[in-house]
DNA sequence: TTAATTTAGTTCGTACAACAACTATTCGTA
DNA sequence: TACGAATAGTTGTTGTACGAACTAAATTAA
């Protein structure tokens, strides 16, 4: 085929919108309020305790206006709470809340049964190669 | 790697978001006045003559309500128009103007050079590999 | 053939994505 | 140390995603 012809954008948005949708109506299913994007940046929050929202957007790339308001709904929701850096007193350390974290337990749960779901008929090799070519495609896009 | 920590999402989300804003800035800097997912229905509408817009969701994966407000703006621009159907008076026959001719053309152009670019140092077999992950992940979540 | 159901398309509400403009604070350097 | 540049975070705007409620037309069933 045509190098010009290969339309990867196309097939890993179609993808990609069938997993978050997929995720999300098991959640609505599990009665857990949340939607994915807010639970993936409470899970990145879970494993990286006590980085500022400036570090957090890189993990969980999300611009930083964009995780703004996300935050905001988890504040909202007493799924996570914002401190007043020490250091610099631009920031907030970000943390989940003892609610926060029993949500995000439950949660997990569910995600990690979703994840074998969506690997099913696949292998250690195809994941291995998915990431490296989603990488790849990354870095081909970096910095023009 | 366990099988539950195949976190496939947070990657395939990454690099989805990277693309589409390569190709974005792209077309901003050709001067085309597109949004990618506009230039997806003007494409997709462009190799499907004659659908009407369920048809045409099917084929771009975008539900009918997104749907109806991209091609509220593709026909305000002068690039798509709606035609009644003759078979059935609750559809719209979806086509390009002579302009949203013109437009694809000229885009279809950048697009190609694009994939080009995020294609660099992967293979015509990670192309096959990809879509059929792709696929694969899609089937598994279909209709549970 | 009427009545109930399904379908095509639109509109509404909420949330995410990106960029730009803005405030407050910190950093770099003269 | 004082001033200009850079950085953390917020807010506004436009566009997309999706479910739900809705209209009008087509289809199926009684």
């Amino acid at each position: 085929m045509n190098i010009e012809n290969r339309n990867f954008y196309f097939k890993i948005d179609a993808a990609n919108k069938k997993i978050k949708n997929y995720f999300q109506k098991k959640f609505d299913e599990a009665g857990i309020d949340l939607t994915v994007d807010q639970w993936l940046v409470l899970h990145h929050t879970a494993q990286n305790e006590g980085v500022n929202q400036k570090e957090l957007s890189d993990i969980v790339r999300k611009d930083t206006a964009t995780l703004t308001r996300i935050i905001d709904i988890l504040v909202k929701k007493d799924i996570l709470q914002r401190k007043n850096s020490e250091e610099d007193r631009r920031s907030f350390i970000i943390s989940l809340t003892k609610n926060g974290k029993e949500i995000h337990d439950k949660t997990y749960e569910v995600v990690k049964e979703g994840r074998k779901k969506g690997w099913q008929n696949l292998s250690e090799e195809d994941f291995d190669n998915l990431v490296r070519i989603m990488e790849t495609i990354n870095a081909n896009f970096d910095e023009v």
